[in-house]
RNA sequence: CGGGAUGUGGCGCAGCUUGGUAGCGCAUCCGCUUUGGGAGCGGAGGGUCGCAGGUUCAAAUCCUGUCAUCCCGACCA
């Protein structure tokens, strides 16, 4: 196919948007491949829409080469079904509802996990139809309270989604492998550099789950890898080694001090240190305890929850969230304390949390035989020494505090380092909610039932779009992998006579006719205007027909390393055609 | 929802402090020149200054309110 630049739908600008900060945001929008129509509502206009189908052409290539099988559903859905699962109210405000005109209520799917089950348990009633696997390549609407950063995170965007169902935990385990597997492949193909991350399921319930991280330093998640071994997990999955537990045998008394003013750890560790115990203390030695409110979905009422960890480190609101999913947490105000005059601000220990019936959770490292310095539950007292498992027994143990650089690795592989990442895929397996909320079973070969098992599968799609740019530009514009860009050759005539206009439509022609997309650049417009805009377009092979055409040679051009080579004419076809293929 | 910033031709911005004919660059159109790195000269079209009130002889400019967008946080595949 000839693309001709002269009549192509393509404005390019020459100065970045105002309104964007990451470079996919700015490229994409410099290069013409989208604009803005709404908060994290985009267009894509013709080059975009190739790369976005190019990219989707990928991923539906490797799901159906799975055996995965192709559906599509309505964006438009109606609440029941969410209903049925509790999501139309657990979903929030994220979810876009609207109303039809006879005030019936309607959703923009956010996920489509109702939907899948549903339409399975209307087809298959027997073992024998299973396993199967469906998947769509779909619009997704959620809510954001920001879309941000152009599209990569937006309120509308294309997402495939795909779901497994099997009548065993074994076979759920193999289709989950089985997307792993084609993860792998999609992602390989699309040169993205990427990690697999342990992750937490969110609020789509289940176990076992990990996602697929691009790497880069505009994403919004942060994840840790181990230095000798190849552990990576989302830091809110990330969880903690427990040392092995201290026989409590020997152990000294615990003791109330007075510690006047030491509200914070700072100031309590400066104050022990000063007070001639006869030892050195760190706040890593003390145990403070947060305390917070839980809400349950549904639920009105809040619940205390005390959560102690070692002095010296800080709660990380989103591990301490996910570890508490799906309720809601909340950090206690002033008039909590007012109603709890149990809670002393400042000096709260175990103690008066368990005497309260207050859930006492703590971090995995405070194991049976530890001793530390906590609060006495009085004003200005601290208690030294008080030890886990003999002075007090919490109800359990929760992954809240922050994780840092150079903690050690859960399996053992030297230390953990954290870098950013963008998530492009996730994969977990759902295990039986949404069977259970819709009934799916299959009869077995005893004429009973068997509740089916499910997994359920994403990768971002135009997020992938933005992903690539955020890993291949630079200084000048957007370098496409080779198979994704808008055309596989970039062709500028370099001057407007008609023997260079003339040798230009030709080798399109011929390179046409040879099978290969051209983004022919046949404008009046002067070379530099031409080339700058090659270059902000990124197609990843760069031919100009210009002032050596004279001498029968064109130049070939390489976008990402800037490399050029003179061809002859008689050779550029096969050379190209070379090129691209690889 | 909290903090900050910004709304002026298609895009990027100045003008606002100190009220008085709405301006610059890019883009677009016409003419001539130019043609290997976002060309030059000359000319042209295009803006209810986010919106609504108010003050004033007079408001892009001052006051009040409101909406929107962006950034940070909260939240979230």
């Amino acid at each position: 196919m000839i693309t001709r630049m002269s009549s192509l739908f393509l404005r390019t600008l020459r100065e970045d948007p105002a309104d964007a900060e990451v470079p996919s945001h700015k490229l994409l929008v410099r290069a013409g491949y989208v604009r803005r129509v709404a908060p994290g509502g985009y267009s894509w206009l013709p080059l975009g829409l190739r790369v976005l189908r190019n990219i989707e052409r990928v991923v539906r290539e490797e799901m159906d080469a799975m055996g995965a099988q192709e559906i599509q559903f309505p964006a438009l859905l109606p609440k029941e079904p969410y209903e049925a699962t509790n999501r139309w109210t657990e979903y929030g405000p994220n979810l876009f509802r609207l109303k039809d005109r006879k005030g019936a209520d309607y959703l923009l799917g956010p996920t489509h996990e109702e939907l899948f089950t549903l339409t399975v348990k209307g087809e298959y009633t027997s073992y024998k139809d299973y396993p199967v696997t469906l998947y769509q390549i779909q619009t997704k609407y959620r809510d954001e309270a920001r879309p941000r950063a152009g599209i990569l995170r937006g309120r509308e965007f294309l997402m495939k989604d795909s779901y497994s169902f099997d009548l065993t935990d074994d076979g759920l385990s193999e289709s989950y492998q089985k997307h792993r597997a084609a993860y792998i492949k999609i992602f390989d193909r699309l040169g993205i550099e990427y990690v697999i991350c342990s992750a937490t399921s969110g609020a789509m319930g289940g176990s076992a789950s990990e996602e697929f991280l691009a790497v880069a330093e505009t994403g919004e998640d942060t994840f840790v890898r181990a230095t000798e071994s190849d552990y990576a997990a989302n830091v809110e999955a990330v969880v903690t080694q427990a040392p092995p537990a201290i026989p409590l045998e020997g152990l000294p008394d615990a003791q109330v001090h007075h510690t006047p003013d030491t509200p914070t750890i700072e100031t309590l560790v400066n104050f022990l240190n000063g007070a001639n115990l006869g030892r050195t203390f760190t706040a890593a030695d003390t145990l403070k305890n947060v305390l917070l409110k839980t809400r349950k979905p549904g639920e009105t009422d809040w619940e205390l929850v005390a959560v102690g960890l070692p002095g010296d480190r800080e709660v990380d609101m989103k591990r301490l969230e996910a570890s508490l999913e799906p309720a809601e947490v909340a950090i206690l105000e002033e008039a909590d304390f007012a109603k709890n005059p149990f809670l002393v601000k400042g000096y709260i220990g175990p103690k008066a949390l368990l005497d309260n019936g207050v859930r006492y959770l703590v971090d995995p490292r405070v194991v049976t035989g530890t001793a530390w310095v906590t609060g006495a539950d009085k004003s200005d007292h601290h208690v030294v020494d008080l030890v886990a498992g003999r002075d007090f027994t919490p109800d359990g143990t929760i992954e809240a505090a922050e994780v840092r650089e150079g903690d050690p690795a859960p399996d053992g592989g030297g230390t953990l380092v954290a870098a950013r990442g963008i998530e492009i895929g996730h994969i977990f397996q759902l295990g039986r909610k949404y069977a259970d909320a819709f009934a799916l079973d299959a009869l077995g070969p005893d004429s009973k039932p068997v509740r089916i098992t499910m997994g359920s599968y994403g990768v971002g799609v135009s997020r992938l779009v933005a992903v690539l740019v955020e890993q291949s530009h630079d200084e000048l514009g957007i370098v496409w992998p080779r198979g994704i860009a808008p055309a596989d050759i970039h062709l500028v005539i370099a001057g407007k006579d008609d023997t260079l206009r003339a040798g230009g439509e030709a080798l399109a022609a011929e390179l046409d006719a040879a099978g290969l997309s051209v983004l022919l650049d046949d404008r009046p417009a002067s070379p530099g205007v031409k080339f700058k805009d090659a270059e902000l377009i990124g197609v990843p092979t760069i031919v100009v027909v210009g002032r050596g055409l004279a001498n029968g040679v064109v130049e070939v051009k390489d976008r990402a390393t800037g490399e050029k080579a003179e061809v002859g004419v008689d050779e550029v076809v096969a050379h190209l055609t070379g090129l691209v293929r690889g």
